[in-house]
DNA sequence: AATGCGTGGCA
DNA sequence: TTGCCAAGCAT
């Protein structure tokens, strides 16, 4: 006979004397009241499914019951509880089960999953909880709990570590006592093993947790990745005559707001706009920036101007070349600034 | 494989 | 105030 993991030993013993024994639906091993409250509780919190849970059973106290139903009556029980698809694979689904089971819950994962709004970890809660099979949940609460306790990295939506959490719940589970393990899970991750600030002094399995050993609770599981920034790009142009730089005034708000910047655009555009007349053109190796929402790569252009053009713009301004830098530029214009100056010592 | 789906609680 | 996310699933 196979050893338990010691994760799962101590969560049963944990479970049977610390755990939740009096929620609506453990009273029972009725699959349909199971059903009906591990579909209620995706995505949703217990106290929030309490209320809608005993309704929703006095007027549909059984599978055929809600099967016969009208698919309106059921999404006014509903209303208000979100993920509203989630009532109407419910009604589909007891009408699966009234049409093709007679009336009677498959007590299998495999033909649990078939069936209307029943996914893998929902098909193993009810077949757990219903029928004592030895199967795998893996929701928000069983990710988090294992990603810390065996410090799992990675971002538990993403595909590879989904499948890297599901392979590690399969291997935790217990040869017996399945029931208590999987409210365990729920229960661990609902009481001590919170998202922030867990109490792991009334954590059963904190003494191996990596997250605790390592002071990551904060860090650990991964949370989303931030979108990929988009990346723009944009030519400044660096106008030289007689040692100074023409720089621009921001507009106060937006990027870089009243900060002093080179003109920004096309060379010849910038130019023309300016009534300036260029004796040299060269351009100086791209540099990036990085902003908080998005990535710039500044394209600087050398532009050496012919005498009888040095005419400034409004809003124009001719800086000391050499006092450019600290002239209240953004960063990166410093950096481009600081280049063209000791390039030309 | 990445998104959309509802609402409420929390920091 | 805003962002994050919860007993996930379907597409």
């Amino acid at each position: 006979m196979a050893i338990d993991h010691p994760f799962t030993e101590r969560l049963i013993a944990w479970q049977k004397v610390a755990g939740r024994h009096h929620l609506p639906w453990q009273k029972t091993r009725d699959p349909y009241r199971i059903w009906l409250s591990e579909i209620m509780l995706q995505q949703t919190q217990v106290a929030t499914v309490i209320p809608y849970y005993q309704r929703f059973l006095d007027s549909f106290p059984d599978v055929m019951a809600l099967a016969e139903a009208p698919i309106e009556a059921v999404i006014e029980h509903w209303a208000g509880l979100g993920y509203y698809a989630r009532a109407r694979n419910l009604h589909r689904c007891a009408q699966q089960i009234a049409a093709v089971h007679a009336g009677n819950f498959p007590n299998s994962t495999e033909q649990l999953i078939e069936l209307a709004g029943i996914g893998r970890s929902t098909a193993a809660a009810i077949s757990a909880f219903a029928f004592g099979e030895r199967a795998a949940i893996l929701d928000g609460n069983v990710k988090r709990v294992l990603c810390r306790q065996f410090g799992a990295e990675g971002f538990p939506g993403a595909t590879a570590v989904d499948r890297s959490l599901w392979t590690l719940a399969e291997s935790l589970l217990p040869a017996s006592d399945i029931e208590a393990y999987t409210q365990g899970l729920m229960d661990l991750g609902a009481t001590p093993g919170t998202r922030s600030r867990p109490r792991c002094a009334d954590c059963p399995v904190s003494a191996d947790c990596v997250a605790r050993r390592d002071g990551r609770q904060s860090e650990l599981p991964a949370s989303r990745p931030r979108p990929a920034v988009p990346e723009r790009s944009a030519t400044f142009v660096l106008i030289l005559h007689d040692g100074r730089l023409l720089l621009e005034r921001r507009p106060p708000s937006g990027i870089w707001g009243g900060l002093l910047v080179p003109p920004e655009g096309e060379v010849n555009q910038v130019l023309a706009n300016l009534g300036l007349n260029t004796v040299s053109q060269r351009s100086l190796p791209p540099l990036k920036h990085a902003f908080t929402h998005f990535r710039l790569t500044l394209q600087p252009v050398l532009c050496a101007l012919e005498t009888s053009s040095a005419v400034a713009e409004s809003g124009m301004l001719w800086v000391d070349l050499d006092k450019a830098a600290e002239a209240g530029v953004p960063t990166p214009i410093r950096k481009l600034i600081r280049q063209v100056a000791s390039a030309r010592d």
